[in-house]
Parts: C-alpha cells; structure tokens; sequence
DNA sequence: CTACAGTATCTGGTACGCCATAATACGATT
DNA sequence: AATCGTATTATGGCGTACCAGATACTGTAG
C-alpha cells in the first residue's frame, strides 16, 4: 500500500476524549451565559445535562478551576466565578504588555506575509461588524491576535492570553457592541498593523497597547455602570 | 465576646482537601526532580505512593496538565512535561514583559514601603547566596517578585508568572547555582530596587527585563550543553 | 531470525456506594 | 411564642470495582 492513499484513507478519528468534549460544552457554556456568575455548577446535575459520569464532571471543573472560570468554596463546591472590576482591568493590562510584545517583534521581523495574514484578519472583522454578526466579530478578533502572536513563534504567550481572554469573554461581547467601538477597534488595529508594515517596533507596542487600554475602558465603564443598576 | 477575641480564638482547620494536598505532593515531586521530565506518571502508581485514590489521582493529573507541568499522551497516559529551549525562553521572555511592568508601576508609585520591603527580600537573597543555600536562594527571589507586583496590587499578573514559573524551575536550581550568578544577580535586582527608589518607571522596567534576559541566556546555555552531552 | 498470536499493562470511562458537612425543616421544651 | 435541639436532605469528597480499547511485551512456530 503505498504511503499517499494510506494517508488519503485516514479516517478522521475524533482523537478528542469525552473528557475535552465535556471541557468544551462547559466551558463554552459559561462563556455565552447559559450559566450565569454566581450560578452552582452541581455535580450530579452537570452528569445528567452532559451525559457522561461524575468522574469526567469532576474532572472538567478541576480544569476550569485552575482556568479561573469557575471558583471552587470550601464545603459548598464549585460555581461559576465572577470576576470583579479589579481583576477585569489587571488582565487587559496584561494583555497589553504580551499584545503590544508581540506586535513589536512582528515589526522588527518585517515579514510582507505577517502584514497580509493581519490585513487578511483585519478584513475578516471589518466584515462582520458591517454584517453585524459579532460572534463573528469576536472570533475573528481571536483570529487577528493568534496570528500576531504565532508569525513570531510566541506560542506560549498566546496561550497565556487566550486564558486570559476567556476570563473576561462576556466583557469583550459588551464592549464590541459598544457604539462606534465598530469604527475605532478596526482604526486602531490597523494602526497596529501600519506599524508592522513601516517597521516600526515601538509604534506597533504602542497602538497594541492603546487598543486593549481602550476596551479596559469600556470594559470599566460598562462593569461600573452594571454595578450601579443592581 | 470581641472582635478581637473571635479572631484570637479561630480555630486553625485544616480546610484543605485530600486533593489538594496530593496536589501539593506531587508538585512539589515534579519541579524538585523526584520524578523526571519524560517519566510516565502511571495512576495506579500514584494511588499506590500517594495512599490516595484513582479518582484523587486523576483530578490531581488533569490540573497539572493545564498548569503545563505534566503532558498527557493520547492513549498513552500521562507523563512529567518535558520543556525544550524554545519554550523555556517563550518563559523567560513573559517574565520580563511582565516584571518590567511591575517594576515600572512601583516606581511610579514613589512609596518607602515598597523600597524598604524589595530590600528586605534582597537582603535575604544575598544571605542565603553567602550561606550557600541555594533553596532559600529561590525561596526569596520568588518573595522578591512577590513584593514586586503585589505591592502594585498585581495579583493577577504575579498568578501568571507563579504559574510559568514552576515549569522552568529546575532550570532556575540551575541557573542560581552558576559562578558569578551569586554577584551579578543581586547586583541586577538592586538595579531594579535602585530605579524604583528614585521613581525611574522606564529605568526600572529596564532593569527588570535586564535580569530575566541574563537568566535566560544562563538557561539556555546550561539547557544545549545538556543536550550536547546526550 | 522473523512474523504472528497471545498476553499483560494501562488509560479512558462508567457505575455505585459510603461518609462528612451544611442547610433546612420539623418538632419539643420551656 | 420563641428558642433550642434533632432529623432529613442535598451535595461534595472519596473510594472501589469493573469494562473496553489501545499499546507494549513475549514467546513460539515457521
């Protein structure tokens, strides 16, 4: 048999565990709001919504409890944390310095297929906020910054942020509703990438750094007033 | 009855779970080299030395898988992560994006405390270096950074360096342990406290990316010369 | 010496049961 | 009637046993 068909052959395994399985629907679960912060995530109720044994429930909320999505009390079990303003800003502070990191390496490489992979983002969100489809908005905003990191082979960081970034996901679908953020988020990003393109290390941290500062402070304003309402 | 009184009476419980003590020991086992990266860590086993149960076992090797301490390997099992260099140096990099924003901030702030507390823990690392106790030597580095992003109320970035930490912690035992380390590297952190004490926020970051950049080039050099002598 | 079959090992996953604790409801006592 | 003690329930923490499937090992036959 030779070596291209057995490769052409290859059934698709799903490869996954029911257990990365379980992990996805949970986790995407807290993030879209199904259950809401402050929600008890009960063990045996979890087995019977997910199908699966308490083994892999327990396991799943193991995992996102070292993510920091869900909080486990002490005698009254797991729920789904909620995040205060204090630490809401202190991640998109961190996510600052390894953005605008990764943007400065970016342009000191001068790489012509970095700056189209960017654009090729960049573009990917102008639509979809003109379409209006903001998951769309969010997953290509992912797409933008996994590329950013990646084209210089900061796998690691880009880790790090994505846990972040799961954190404060219902804060990001708020701020990019936000009125005119449609216009600003693409006109900063592509300051980042202007940046990339002339080579200019030092400006690509700087409008990394302006853009997250700016959605720190919608995130803020949107939490504090939030607050107020309650 | 008091306050005062009620808190002077609190009982000291344990709070911790069988879990989380497992957890500990095991931890504790990987980054001090009781079991080697690459090493199978079968669950039985672990049962067996721990005195605890597969389902203990388990939770405990899915949360030091996405701390990124233990490697999981389709049908195979789990195993103590190995870190090439690459990855190491993704490490190191974080750290100093990360530290020299900590720095910074504290130099900005202008305050005594903050001063005479990063001058306590240097005192103690210059102490343990001259008593050659190269664990206190850890010990108090990591107090150090401690001080460094908690006083700037930076819990959340200094969870995130906790974190990377640990993977990288053999290659700290070694790098602290090489000639010279001794002088320089209390030299560099009292660079550091120096630019805080006079409110250089850039001299200070500086500073601190200084450091972590000199660790690093220690590790990769100690880290390709073991791999040369396989 | 190789190929193959059988076997042991181990993980991934499930089911079930026991115990400890917290909260709640309920009942008794003063 | 208010309070105190007790039973019940819900739930998490933990343990054991079992099974299926993948992998590694081994010994034997050709």
């Amino acid at each position: 048999m030779s070596g291209a068909l057995k490769d052409a052959i290859r059934v698709e395994r799903p490869a996954k565990t029911l257990r990365e399985l379980a992990l996805d629907k949970v986790r995407e679960a807290i993030v879209n709001g199904y259950f809401r912060p402050g929600d008890r995530l009960v063990e045996r109720d979890l087995c019977a919504q997910l199908g699966v044994s308490r083994t892999v429930v327990r396991e799943v909320l193991r995992h996102l409890e070292s993510e920091g999505l869900v909080a486990i009390l002490p005698n009254k079990g797991p729920i789904v944390a909620q995040l205060d303003i204090d630490e809401a800003k202190q991640i998109y502070e961190i996510r600052g310095a390894l953005e605008g990191m990764a943007a400065r390496l970016c342009a000191e490489r001068r790489s012509p297929e970095i700056v189209a992979a960017l654009e090729e983002s960049l573009a990917g969100i102008r639509n979809s906020y003109r379409d209006n489809d903001m998951a769309a908005v969010l997953t290509n905003t992912s797409s933008f910054y996994h590329t950013l990191f990646t084209m210089v082979d900061r796998n690691v960081a880009w880790g790090v942020v994505n846990l972040l970034t799961v954190r404060i996901n219902h804060l990001r679908s708020m701020t990019i509703k936000t009125e005119r953020r449609g216009i600003e988020g693409p006109l900063q990003m592509s300051k980042i990438v202007d940046a990339i393109r002339r080579g200019d290390g030092e400006g690509a941290y700087r409008a990394a750094m302006d853009h997250v500062a700016a959605a720190s402070a919608i995130a803020e304003a949107v939490l504090s007033a939030k607050k107020l309402a309650e």
